[in-house]
RNA sequence: GGCGAUGUAGCUCAGCUGGUGAGAGCACACGGCUCAUAUCCGUGGUGUCCGGGGUUCAAGUCCCUGCAUCGCCA
């Protein structure tokens, strides 16, 4: 069995941010689990560097297309080693023998009449880069950049995708895994019920350069996706090398979202037309989100992967990004989030369990791991459990559940840390008579975690290879081990010496307002009410619920007088719709005669407060700019005292 | 506007083809242990399972409807 996994090429209009990073890691991931399974991988990943879009923003940067996608290409290959991520290929469309493989298979497809020249006319966004329809418009403008676009007509050359609709339909049905999760699956279909049309495949050249030219014709350039798509093809050497043929049966891709239609039906028809099988199976996942917010650049709140790894650490990183999402869902990133799944699961559960299993080795067989003598109820409970843990985190990752697989592993180091409470090892250590049993405990802890080492290593390179070595084994011994020879119960040589190191995981402490951290784990109290506000103050977010709590409302007022010896405070009776009493710091502003009869917007259960003697029930609220002016607020219109503001 | 998805504990979510008193993790409170990274273990939930109607001996689980959120399409 071999396998071919890719993400899509990036392209190089933007650096990598989490979205990237995240869609890399999965496929790194899963790239080392099927290694660990024996199989036979190529990992892919690489850039996407042709288009209008790459072209103005060389321009902007003042040098040549080719040096910019130089430049940027090289910001995404040099970010992923640092996480971790090791892809077998790196391909971009401007490589030579990319460039070859798309005009061949441009001329193929041309020749066998799936490619015909025909016009079109329409408003063109140059920043989406394509034309819009009439219905897209906003008041004659693009909705997604604000510009009017420019009405074109060009003649074109189309790909005949319309001739494999049914082709198509036919292929998604029949085979349920083609694109996972189902309701992207579901998705595709609904969008293919209706007639598809044929897809525009180049550009003239007046209009665009950077591209590859369509071999049979020099006044255009190839369409960036029908460019880009074809580097799954060129990345394995097609058409004739072994690697083509050894891995294009075995292909998944795995995708975000937003390119889910080039993907699920641009790309399948051209491989159909190209004669090719299609690809195995699509495998597309959701956003992050950060702070519940979408992440873009307009908001600023992009997320590079470099900062995070600085931050909290290449497997801390990872480990959040494949266990906090439901892949295929959105998920939220933040920094609260991140640092919770670092103390509870990395640090308390599992760094804890693995140092106080090790440090009784240590301390009470001398750092050896001793010969087990016999198997107790929850020996066996334990044994069984991690033997069971292995099965369904394997079926999980193959799934895709890659949230469900950590689960699982996580149920048994629950599960190790309760036997240790049960075992008691530390009782058995103080009488001798009872040396079997505790070297039967000791050898159980060791032999349950190199199965979670086993199973953790593909998410979690360093902490795996760490722990492995502090269990005994060598680097080699390790990188030995897989999961289809070494999944079974008591592997571990008794013996085996144990080399403490430091801690796996420092706990952290949650960031403070300024957004300066800690990330060397200092010790403090847990989770006080106190942390909980500076986490909200970080965010700098009220929720819903927050927010509900003020009891806004319109006033009107019907009395005001100065308060003697003040100069800033004027006593207001309002009605809202009961009578009450405001005090308001605004007489440096309005006079006490203009205020009668305006209505205005009050907090209503604000705590009553006394000031210059006059008990306050409540806050008129006004805004205030930078010279210091003031006004109040009011409603638009008049309406009824008392009114709810929400 | 059309199609579809989702709405379960403070938060994130499990709950398959309807059937014992509705679950997990986190957070919170109390208790226990001391091998351990102030960690670990145990105990603790009066949750309108979004609202309303219906099918059924029985519905979080099926049907209809309303509301809310989201996605795709137009």
């Amino acid at each position: 069995m071999s396998l071919y996994i890719t993400t899509p090429i990036y392209y190089v209009n933007a650096q990598p941010h989490l979205g990237h990073a995240y869609t890399t890691i999965v496929a790194d991931t899963f790239s080392r689990f099927r290694k660990l399974c024996k199989e036979d991988v190529r990992f892919q990943t690489g850039t996407d560097e042709h288009g209008d879009k790459v072209a103005e923003a060389a321009q902007a940067a003042g040098i040549a297309p080719k040096e910019y996608a130089d430049r940027i290409s090289a910001m995404f290959r040099e970010a992923w080693p640092p996480l971790s991520i090791k892809p077998d290929t790196f391909i971009r469309t401007t490589d030579e023998d990319h460039i070859r493989t798309v005009q061949e298979i441009l001329q193929k497809v041309y020749d066998q009449g799936d490619i015909y020249l025909g016009s079109y006319s329409g408003l063109y966004c140059r920043g989406c880069e394509r034309f819009l329809t009439d219905k897209e418009l906003v008041e004659g403008k693009c909705p997604d950049h604000q510009t009017t676009p420019t009405p074109i007509s060009e003649s074109n050359y189309f790909f005949r995708m319309s001739k494999y609709q049914d082709w198509l339909i036919d292929h998604i049905k029949r085979n349920p895994s083609f694109i996972t999760p189902e309701r992207y699956r579901n998705e595709v279909l609904s969008f293919l019920s209706e007639p598809l049309e044929d897809l525009c495949i180049s550009r003239p050249k007046s209009r665009l350069t950077w591209g590859i030219s369509l071999p049979f014709d020099d006044d255009f350039v190839t369409y960036v996706w029908f460019d880009a798509l074809i580097n799954y093809l060129t990345g394995i050497g097609y058409p004739d090398s072994d690697e083509f043929r050894r891995y294009w049966d075995a292909a998944a891709h795995i995708i975000a979202k937003d390119i889910l239609k080039p993907h699920a039906i641009y790309w399948p028809t051209m491989l159909k037309s190209i004669g090719l099988p299609p690809y195995k199976h699509l495998h597309v996942h959701g956003y992050w989100n950060i702070n519940e917010a979408k992440m873009s650049k307009s908001i600023g709140n992009v997320v590079r992967p470099e900062t995070l790894r600085q931050d909290y650490g290449v497997d801390t990183v990872r480990y959040f990004l494949m266990r906090e999402m439901s892949f295929g869902l959105d998920a939220s990133f933040s920094d609260e989030s991140i640092i919770a799944r670092q103390n509870s699961d990395l640090a308390n559960d599992l760094g804890n369990l693995f140092s106080r299993s090790l440090t009784m080795i240590n301390k009470f067989t001398d750092g050896l791991i001793p010969a087990p003598a016999g198997l107790s109820r929850e020996d066996k409970e334990l044994a069984e459990a991690a033997v069971n843990m292995v099965n369904e985190y394997t079926d999980q990752m193959n799934s895709f559940a890659f949230n469900r697989a950590l689960q699982a592993v996580w149920a048994v180091i629950s599960l190790a840390n309760k036997y240790i409470v049960t075992t008691e090892p530390w009782v058995l250590a103080k009488d001798k008579t009872k040396a079997d049993r505790l070297n039967t405990v000791l050898y159980n802890l060791a032999e349950t975690l190199r199965l979670i080492t086993l199973v953790l290593s593909p998410v979690m390179p360093e902490t795996g290879l760490k722990m492995a070595l502090a269990l005994g084994n060598t680097e080699a011994e390790f990188n030995n081990q897989n999961l289809i020879d070494h999944c079974a119960w008591g592997l571990t040589a008794s013996g085996m010496k144990i080399k403490l190191g430091d801690s796996l995981f420092p706990r952290l402490e949650k960031k403070s307002k300024t957004g300066s951290k800690d990330s060397k784990g200092k010790k403090k109290e847990k989770g006080s009410p106190e942390d909980k506000k500076n986490a909200d103050n970080a965010a700098n977010l009220v929720s819903f619920d927050d927010f509900k709590k003020l009891d806004l409302r319109v006033a009107e007022i019907k009395a005001a007088e100065k308060i003697k010896k003040s100069e800033r405070l004027l006593k207001l009776t309002v009605t809202a719709p009961e009578e009450r009493t405001l005090v308001a710091g605004i007489a440096e502003y309005y006079q006490p005669e203009e205020l009668v009869g305006r209505q205005v917007i009050m907090v209503a259960n604000l705590k009553p407060v006394k000031l210059m003697g006059v008990t306050s029930h409540g806050m008129v609220l006004a805004a205030r700019d930078e010279q210091g002016r003031l006004t109040l607020t009011s409603p638009g219109e008049e309406i009824s005292p008392g009114s709810k503001v929400s």
